[in-house]
DNA sequence: CTTGACCCCGGAGCGGCTCCAGGGTTTCCA
DNA sequence: TGGAAACCCTGGAGCCGCTCCGGGGTCAAG
């Protein structure tokens, strides 16, 4: 399998299957002679395996060392654990802090209907207002 | 104001002070005869909007265009409701899909409890099988 | 013999900072 | 008066996870 063959399998472009070889992620393929890559069926799995992880929004690092678990089975797996732990709880506070910014943006877009001068806008209003340190809609509901 | 009480006065950053003037989004100070630069009470306001901007999640270069708006007030405000409606939009985007993956990660952590070898880890199988193109638990939710 | 599809490499660019090295200035205290 | 601590300056690199670019080699079809 050519480099192309293994990213129309996966769905993963060329250049990052290149850039996860070069930070360490997928093992140094095969070469031809002409220098071209050339993979085989463990590199696919490895591959999807790390897409999985990536559509789990993990670091690259997280799915490094989760490929050393499965490198080493016998291993004591807490630190999966721990890991996915991690990840769930970055997921949340994020999860937290954007459901405060959406009600934010809601109550800062209510400031303006119409199509009027900036001068008008209550939005803009609102913005400035906040810098002066007034209380504003849009962190009212912090 | 020296840049060390600017940072003081607001919150922010020194380093992050100069980033935004080389940015673009902070006006020049001036400088004293020594070449420290002097903020007025207009920059502690533009540095305070920005980061009630920022805490909104706004990029930079939607930033950059409401200062464009508050220096010329006289221009028409839709582009400030689009650019709130866009903000928004992928604030609620992000939202959809960081709901989606908490759920898939706590499947995910549901697969193993106990603290034993990464060979029997009930994630770690998740994820190689979800490599082998098997059904998971973290995404049979989608 | 040319066209086009594929492959190679090294390096730059994105956003929004953050940190660092290597220097100058000012302020405070003994 | 001296020396340390605290402040300021600049330009450039580093972070993450790609993505794109330029400049080149390779190979099969028409």
């Amino acid at each position: 399998m050519r480099i192309g063959d293994l990213a129309k399998a996966t769905g993963v472009d060329i250049e990052t299957i290149r850039y996860y070889e070069k930070a360490g992620l997928l093992p140094e393929p095969g070469r031809e002679a002409n220098g071209y890559r050339t993979y085989r069926q463990e590199h696919l799995e490895r591959l999807a395996f790390i897409r999985h992880c990536r559509a789990l929004d993990m670091p690259l690092e997280s799915i490094r060392r989760l490929l050393d678990f499965v490198a080493h089975p016998e291993a004591e797996c807490g630190d999966i654990n721990r890991l996915i732990d991690a990840q769930l709880a970055r997921v949340q506070a994020r999860l937290n802090s954007l459901r405060a910014l959406e009600s934010q943006l809601v109550a800062l877009r209510a400031q303006c209907g119409e199509n009027h001068s900036a001068q008008e806008c209550g939005i803009l209003h609102e913005l400035v207002a906040a810098a002066h340190g007034e209380a504003c809609a849009c962190h009212s509901t912090d």
